[in-house]
DNA sequence: CTTGTCGAATTGTTCAACGATCCTTACGTT
DNA sequence: AACGTAAGGATCGTTGAACAATTCGACAAG
């Protein structure tokens, strides 16, 4: 039986070096362990990995493909410090992508998937892991957009917040700053739940102004 | 007067050799010279446009990051040949991103914009231009798309009908594809500019499933 | 017809080198 | 004090060569 190991093909396609030391650095970057606006040093940076400046300059360009680093011609590379324009432009985005998820008529699967987010928000706001809690509201965010079942969207999805975890990073207390949207994501849910997906998008505009405003309040990227 | 001269900030960024090479390579890909499931030799290339193979390949990265080009381990890189899910995808996204572009109130500008396009269109069209008629057609949708005023959301479109072209580039006459649709532009933008959002909408998601049709009976990418 | 083996061709990665560009510092001019 | 200039060092941009790793096709063996 030779069935569908075409399936499996995925898995076939190894990575190259450059794949894998962007999967570090973006790793790196996601948690804070480069900061925003910081410069990374090609030469520093390579030496520490054991890889070649060439190797890492091909992993350099696919996250800056990523958003994730500013590229400035024969200055370096540096982790991306979004500006506030930055911001509104990835809420927009969000508006455009959560705003067709929710008009659209979820799956069971999908659904379960999405209310497991919120209940692991909920729970790791009562153990007081705010960091938790940042992890599970994206996994949310992240789980409400794959109902448009479209990988495309997926990734961008991924990649945009990739670009807000950026924001938090330069963040006071990005803690408090989810607290009040565990209750918010609960009634999203239960709307689009009972089928009213129109109620759900204007909900959903709702809370995005609101999460919007908060974020642009607290943001001062010229710290 | 210092106003406004940040507008021009883009263009103090000059371009590295990679981002030159990756910009010829993306303009022939795009205009057909570089065939959907080519292969693109590391040497020939890099010796044809005197670059070294380093540079060459960090353009490589760009361009595959941009879903143009396939990136095979140990094999090489291939213009991509986009299977039939990966258009049921794009058709996804263009609902996406249309139907909430179609929502918004435009602005003067931008309707201008867009019915230009519409007009280059029929007139090409009355030229018997047809390979016109695709670019009109696709600054069309490209416009519609602005209507969301963001320049993440635009940048996305842009990959999305690059990747879109290379699917015509396999069809046996893309040229008779766009003609039922130059008559279709009208209505729609004449639903959008009369402020019948909701109308608009409709309209295009049958736009798009008869466009999606079309395409997907004519696509063969085993060829 | 299937499987194993060999060799040519191409990619993956590294390394060293040099020019180009930027940043800093210092110095002098107005 | 503000500005222009110059020198120096650091880092990036790009190249060319080299070698290892991998793929692929051809051909021999079973």
């Amino acid at each position: 039986m030779v069935a569908d190991l075409s399936q499996d093909r995925p898995r076939l396609g190894r990575s190259s070096t450059a794949e894998r030391v962007a999967d570090i650095l973006r790793d790196r970057i996601s948690e804070g362990f480069f900061q925003p606006g910081q410069r990374l040093s090609e030469e520093s940076i390579s030496e520490a990995l054991g890889v070649s400046r060439n190797t890492l300059r091909e992993a350099f360009r696919l996250l800056g493909h990523e958003r994730l680093l500013d590229h400035r011609l024969n200055r370096g590379v540096f982790v991306r410090l979004p500006s506030v324009e930055d911001v509104l432009d990835l809420y927009r985005v969000r508006r455009v992508l959560e705003g067709a998820a929710v008009r659209r008529k979820p799956s069971k699967e999908a659904l379960a998937v999405i209310k497991e987010a919120v209940a692991d928000a909920r729970r790791a706001a009562a153990g007081d892991d705010w960091q938790a809690v940042g992890t599970a509201n994206i996994r949310f965010h992240q789980a409400l957009v794959s109902l448009n079942e479209s990988p495309r969207i997926d990734e961008t999805m991924r990649q945009l917040l990739a670009e807000l975890r950026l924001v938090f990073h330069v963040m006071e207390n990005p803690r408090a700053f989810h607290e009040p949207f565990l209750e918010r994501n609960r009634i999203l849910v239960g709307l689009i739940e009972s089928g009213r997906p129109e109620e759900a998008a204007a909900y959903l505009d709702d809370y995005l102004d609101h999460a919007e405003r908060l974020l642009i309040h607290a943001y001062e990227p010229n710290r």
